[in-house]
DNA sequence: CGGATTGTTCCATATAATGAAACCTTATTC
DNA sequence: GAATAAGGTTTCATTATATGGAACAATCCG
């Protein structure tokens, strides 16, 4: 048997273990200290501690002997350049996307679609442009965002059912989608329109339009969406941008699937 | 034994292997083939294919179905995304970066010291962009760059021993520094005069100059570099730039002490 | 100075990785 | 279209590696 979907709560082998543990310390979101990690972990002192031992010899973590703490290496970021480049549509979409934002002078997130998540992978800031790893790798939630609606919507059958079991559903807002039910709902609502909305469904004022991008077969590959705030826009002034969004859409899933990713 | 530096030729553990076939993708900077990697890894067939797997279910690698190669995943993305805020000056140094731009109007690269390599964290264009390699997460070489001279200058002996060591010394142009000794006379220049060029050693037309980013005890946590071509400037114009340089690298290293990064 | 708390090392045992070879499966050739 | 080759996957006895309970240091704290 095949395992393709990445593993969401126990890990194979040593490996798995390892990364497990890098989630971890990443997670944290600061230097962490052995004790904290450990707390965290199910591991063994003894384990963990080679584990972080390993790691750091990797130069996956770093160890800061002055307050003896964790923290993410540098090596990942090495590796992270060479994922980007390879596996995500940024570097295609990158000047599709300069263009969509010189024309509509809106905030614009590509995202694709990870373990049931929403994974940024380029933005463009309303104002001025920004830089790659500042945004790009920040994670969100499927359900309550346009583009992890647009993607889940033309997900498979099946695919689509494993993601919704995913949500958290979270209610964000009063206006969040908390059931599984009504998101189910919003997809068939979604597909027959093409393009989703987020009505304030993740933070209050911020409100976006999003069209999925869709290889030639149908496959989702990412999810393109513009982003304002109720004080600067309405979901009717979004509705304007659809033809503009709908198109750069079409224009990456045409550029990607030129260069690689197939069926 | 410990092994603390981050590993050249052989691993410690199956971790350290599983990571050795990641670089090894990464490496090829394009999805790969099972015989490719099979080729260059001195792993047997066996091994190298449930490393593989391990990897593809741990979302560190994706597994084309169709094409049937392997390339960087997403998980990566995401990892680096928490490596970059926290074990990078990058986040800190933003909005010192910004000013300098706006202030100079010439590329502007950050760059931290990894492996004796340098690690280009993040990055200005120039007003009018010039065609170049570099992005963060880039790597480049720590002998003919004008980041790389400014940190190894400033590195404790020995460091300065290793890292020269480990240094390829490969002509890029006519002007590269080719030998140890060579390269050594010029660190202690720089460590004399404070700052770096670099005059056309890496790339026939670019020139920059650099300047080490110092802790208060002299540690080295990176530098920062303003680059520009010989048709747009030369290196008495990137002199007149040193003033603004430095007091950016020293005002990057202040606000980088104050929040963390210890000694 | 006792008594915690936190971090590190040991070592017999359990577990997981190994790799040679067999076995499929898909292209290629005649 | 059968034969052959190349690429990819699985098996299984063997071996190397990770494991974790417990002992040991080191550091902190009152």
């Amino acid at each position: 048997m095949n395992r393709q979907t990445t593993n969401g709560g126990h890990a194979d082998g040593t490996v798995g273990k390892a990364l497990d543990v890098m989630d971890l310390v990443a997670a944290k979101g600061r230097p962490a200290r052995f004790a904290e990690l450990l707390a965290e972990s199910d591991h063994p002192k003894a384990t963990l501690y080679r584990l972080l031992q390993t790691l750091t010899s990797q130069g996956m973590l770093t160890y800061d002997e002055g307050r003896q703490t964790y923290a993410p290496g540098l090596r990942l970021v090495r590796l992270a350049h060479a994922a980007w480049q390879q596996s995500s549509l940024a570097p295609i979409a990158r000047p599709l996307l300069d263009a969509l934002s010189e024309q509509v002078g809106e905030t614009i997130h590509l995202a694709q679609m990870d373990q049931g998540q929403v994974l940024y992978v380029d933005k463009r800031n309303a104002r001025k442009p920004i830089d790659m790893f500042s945004e790009a790798g920040k994670i969100g939630p499927g359900y309550c965002t346009g583009v992890g609606k647009a993607m889940m919507a033309f997900l498979p059958e099946d695919d689509r059912a494993k993601a919704i079991n995913m949500q958290a559903f979270f209610a964000h807002t009063p206006q969040t989608l908390t059931t599984a039910e009504a998101l189910e709902r919003e997809l068939d609502a979604i597909r027959a329109e093409g393009v989703s909305f987020d009505r304030e469904e993740h933070e209050q004022g911020i409100i976006c339009i999003a069209a999925p991008i869709l290889s030639a077969t149908g496959r989702v590959m990412g999810a393109l969406s513009i982003t304002t705030s109720t004080q600067r826009n309405t979901l009717d002034g979004l509705e304007k941008l659809r033809p503009a969004l709908t198109e750069t859409a079409a224009k990456i899933a045409e550029a990607a699937e030129s260069w690689q990713f197939p069926d």
